[in-house]
DNA sequence: TATTGTTATACTCTATAACTATA
DNA sequence: TATAGTTATAGAGTATAACAATA
């Protein structure tokens, strides 16, 4: 066992994942960045730009070309927020949590069919090692 | 537990890894999928457009321009493969070779600190929901 | 005819730095 | 002065379709 690398087989990964679910979602016409920052937002808890870029691994400056598409589409909001007016809060619109629940239900379906052989256990080891390289350092 | 998804997770470790990879790297000038070619290639064997294309999830027309790069700067030949002269086999030059290798070795670094402190079963059990979720289909 | 890879096009993502507005 | 976000610019990744060479 122990061939590969682990960050290897996760870039892998994330590019099967992430076009088999474009794929699926393509009646959307949304790009993958649109989805993922759409999914975090799924929870209907608003986030700043910054904690939006954190989420999704995107800088700020990159953003604010995503949260453009999805204004004008009419999938967010932004507004300045309340007791600090540099931030910008994000906000899901009634479209944007309609499109929002339907990635997270299809995120859902494609993990639930690619990981229905897996024991609980094995998918929780496995978020734990996600968490861990999430938060690597130098 | 099991509070959100665990493919937005994956997506968030690979943004962060491949980050933390670039910064380490910043001396080779490479981009992200300069390196991952590279770091697929490291273990010396010849691998074809589609191939490659294949391991780290780039279609063969996105594949061209990185690999130009890479020929460029000498680090990669291409050359007809025998038997199939309509395949192109990707072979790393000396260079290439000593840059693989450097690459490989900071994968493995950031991996090991990342993970130094997690059992190797927890491991184990993230590669094989990487490689359910690679193999994933619709 | 089918497959491998490249080219062409148009759009999106990315990094960096400069900028505005708030704090 | 510092921070949050936007804008500007240039380069890199992406999808798609059309193309040449080979099978």
């Amino acid at each position: 066992m122990k061939s590969g690398s682990v960050i290897l087989e996760l870039q892998r990964a994330t590019h099967a994942t992430l076009q088999l679910l474009t794929t699926e979602l393509v009646d959307l016409d949304l790009t993958a960045s649109e989805i993922n920052a759409l999914g975090n937002l799924a929870d209907g808890v608003g986030r700043t730009v910054s904690e939006l870029g954190a989420a999704i691994g995107t800088r700020p400056a990159t953003l604010t070309g995503i949260l453009d598409r999805l204004e004008r589409r009419g999938l967010i909001t932004r507004a300045p927020r309340p007791g600090d007016r540099r931030a910008v809060l994000i906000t899901l619109t009634t479209d944007g949590v309609r499109t929002a629940a339907l990635i997270r239900q299809t995120l859902d379906a494609v993990e639930q069919r690619a990981l229905a052989g897996l024991a609980a256990d094995v998918v929780q080891a496995a978020r734990t090692v996600l968490l861990a390289l999430t938060e690597a350092r130098r």
